[in-house]
DNA sequence: CATGAATGAGCGTTCATTCAT
DNA sequence: TATGAATGAACGCTCATTCAT
């Protein structure tokens, strides 16, 4: 994660990451976020504008890498299907690895303290496209019933970040059994077969 | 909502929800709330504790609500597959009518501003449970494929709540006939018919 | 003490100097004397103008209750040096049993919020007019060496007060001989005997 | 006074005694503080943790202070009685000169605002125990009658306070020459001579 | 008389941000 | 670059006081 940026950058932003999931972001102060990160506050502002600006580039980042983790080796998926079950194993396998990324996602991208624009960036470098198109693909093929693709995208994503919620909250426990359930589970609920 | 409140409180709680959703947690100071709901601050406190208290008030008496909600007129329907149609509804209806409450409830849910203490009183009133039980029957009755009730509530509430997400992010059109597809498709990931 | 008062000013005056010694000026509210003395704060301020009042008035009526409590019986006493025992007694006796109120002039009588006129007001009904008059008398009649008897009466005054510090800060007790002692060793500061 | 300290920490210090002396602890507010010291509020917290913070800083600050003014030149004296002389002497000098700190001292000593931890260090570095000493050989030597050194040292430090509570209050004028009447009236009242 | 809900100025404190070094 | 002292507006909250009942 952050490897796009510079040391300073990066100790920033990890920092802020982790102290906003573990307290919330009203209780991460510039101050607390200087004094965990090791980069003085006078620095912090030499690297990023302002707090606002710290979040937003969390969030562009976050949400660059998350679409990088998840459409990683699915050009290599020979069938549609097995690029289906391996999008989806790779958002299971985001969720469990990098959990204060997903949450962090999951919290703010309704927040007004996103910016429109950091927003619009980070949909058009993340994997809500790609995905899509491979369920427009499905529609087309004949394998999946003929809903729009971005209802069904949005309705699997939901059932996985629930189920993940689940799991961070120790409710169930997400073993590769349950994941491959899970996503038979929703291939059965829009295949034609 | 908030019934179950004097006047006063009400206006609070109504006034802090339409702001937390508007500006952030951070951004409702509490002289805001006082300025918007015209209730003095120091009245605010005559009725509240802290600003956390407000918070977490809102949060149990909002999980109430949307039980309240999603449950009614469940017992009225005959059949299992009516009632599972009626509730999944009631879902859609209360994220259409009700908003607010239902953004406020996914953004803070995962939140350590919220009390454990009212995280718990909020899960024994809240829909999960009669669901649950829901799903269960549907399983012992051979209706259902044998998974773990609670696993297919959550994925399918999560799906719900990405839809309307969809929805209020004006990506997509949450007509009746949608919700009914959406419905049915939940239906058939589950059905062993 | 707070004889003259009806039973709602004698509660809440009690209450108050109660409250002051153990917690301070500062922190004692009204609304904390309002609860503690079980009258309302509504009413208290139909009996009290201001919360400074309350504490004027407290200085006053401790001050007229310690000046009788230490020139009481001085009349029956026979003879000069009698009266001077008597009277540095009732001190040391007034200090040990109502420790509050004598604390809370020790800590109020150079304070800017006690007025001036209560302080000239106290002063007449104290007991530091008569205690003088019987120095000035002691020093005509030849006993006591001829300095100013205010200025005896207040270095007289004070050792008792650092007395009763001690005592009260348990550093050393003050038991009836201990106290003759210091009686003694005051008259002899000043006897020319 | 504050030598100890930094530009900005004496400035307020000094300040906050000044506002203290003159208007309460209670009407001395940070912004105050803030206005009167030329030092911004949130620095004045980059100096010190809490407003109470700054009173038991003054607190332990003052008393070293008095504790060196008052046994200074005191090796240097021959006898005894000349130390006797000196040590009171400086008392005197040091409530004339320095009225605020010595006020300071005498109201707040017993006040719960100034923890038991800064009572303890401020007694460490006070003038109290070399005093009691000082009374204790003048006791084996056989020039003081056999009392406590403790008593004796407290009756005569409290004719002292209240000698300069007089003189602060203009009953009485302080001069040299009342000054060495007390110190002898002192010495007699418990001299064997 | 008596209550306690209601007020809003002001409290101690924090914090995003700036600036001298 | 890099530091952290310095700023002061704004925060959550309290409190003396008022007022409707």
């Amino acid at each position: 994660m952050f490897e796009q940026y510079n040391k300073m950058q990066k100790a920033v932003l990890e920092t802020t990451l982790n102290l906003i999931i573990e307290k919330e972001l009203q209780a991460t102060s510039m101050s607390l976020i200087a004094k965990e990160s090791r980069v003085s506050t006078g620095n912090i502002y030499h690297y990023f504008s302002s707090k606002e600006d710290i979040i937003n580039e969390l969030y562009k980042a976050i949400v660059l890498f998350n679409g990088d983790f998840v459409t990683k080796s699915l050009k290599e998926a020979a069938t549609l299907q097995e690029r289906f079950q391996q999008a989806w194993r790779n958002v299971i396998e985001l969720g469990k690895q990098y959990p204060n990324g997903f949450r962090f996602i999951e919290q703010y991208s309704f927040s007004p303290y996103i910016y429109e624009q950091s927003k619009l960036e980070a949909y058009k470098g993340g994997w809500c496209g790609p995905m899509e198109q491979l369920y427009r693909e499905a529609v087309e093929e004949g394998l999946f019933v003929s809903l729009d693709p971005h209802m069904m995208v949005q309705m699997h994503y939901g059932s996985f970040v629930y189920l993940l919620k689940s799991h961070q909250q120790n409710m169930l426990e997400l073993t590769e059994d349950v994941a491959e359930q899970a996503i038979r589970f929703c291939w059965n609920s829009v295949s034609r077969g």
